[in-house]
DNA sequence: TATTACATGTTATAATATAACATATCAAAT
DNA sequence: ATTTGATATGTTATATTATAACATGTAATA
């Protein structure tokens, strides 16, 4: 069966599920707080559905805050590179979606002689939100 | 006194001296074990110096992997923000240096609405020596 | 010399993540 | 339909990374 339509398991669904109906970037315990009443017990269980739906691109790490974030797929210009703007104010997170980056990236990296693979971009600011604040 | 001229502690000298020596990034614990024998004994004591050396930029930390890598500060592009290529082979890393990241990175924020401050750019790949065996 | 701002030392603990091992599930190959 | 192989689960324990809290020290300065 095709990865894309691969069926997901229960644990799975439910720890996506709760990142896509969060606003926010989710901690794993804080993942596992949420869905203790649906059977999940153990942190094991929180990281081995992360882990899977980090592999299939469903969900990306932010790396700088331990936090998860579901992707959504359709939009998001790689499984296995992220781009993210965190704003420093309010903590939000948005994905930079349709860019070039990679390219860009694969030239840069090719001046220092190095086969550029894939990225993690973690870009730290103010969102439209808060910039006028500042 | 001018911060670039100010002195470190003996505890974060001890640190950077050691992160300097190293030819790869090390783990906060590893920084550790490796200068108990100058009189360090704590994780605190290793975090603290940790923190003030990134604080000044003489160090950065590489979110992926939870490592520490000393800065040759004169070359480096910005205190802040931080580049770095890194080998999946053999987990060598190298400052992306005299780059023009940040300004190609706040444009694509302002696209978004979003005001760039700094960013992380974490570049995952095969270096020099790695990319024939690929 | 009192004040201020850091830095230190120490113990304890929080937060994040994985090891190890026994079972279970389920589609595909025989 | 059964065996096989790959993957997922449940569980307990433990490893790894990082900070809290608090008492003390040090050194420049007002």
């Amino acid at each position: 069966m095709a990865l894309a339509t691969k069926e997901l398991t229960n644990n799975q669904q439910t720890v996506l599920t709760l990142l896509e109906e969060s606003k926010e970037p989710l901690k794993a315990y804080a993942i596992l707080f949420d869905i203790q009443k649906k059977g999940i017990k153990s942190p094991l269980q929180v990281y081995r559905a992360l882990d899977k739906l980090i592999e299939i691109g469903k969900v990306h790490k932010i790396e700088s805050k331990n936090s998860y974030i579901a992707c959504n797929n359709a939009e998001c210009s790689s499984k296995s590179s992220t781009s993210f703007l965190i704003c420093e104010l309010c903590d939000d997170v948005k994905e930079l979606k349709k860019n070039n980056l990679s390219s860009y990236f694969s030239k840069q990296s090719e001046k220092s002689n190095f086969k550029y693979i894939k990225h993690n971009l973690e870009i730290y600011g103010a969102c439209k939100t808060c910039k006028n604040k500042i």
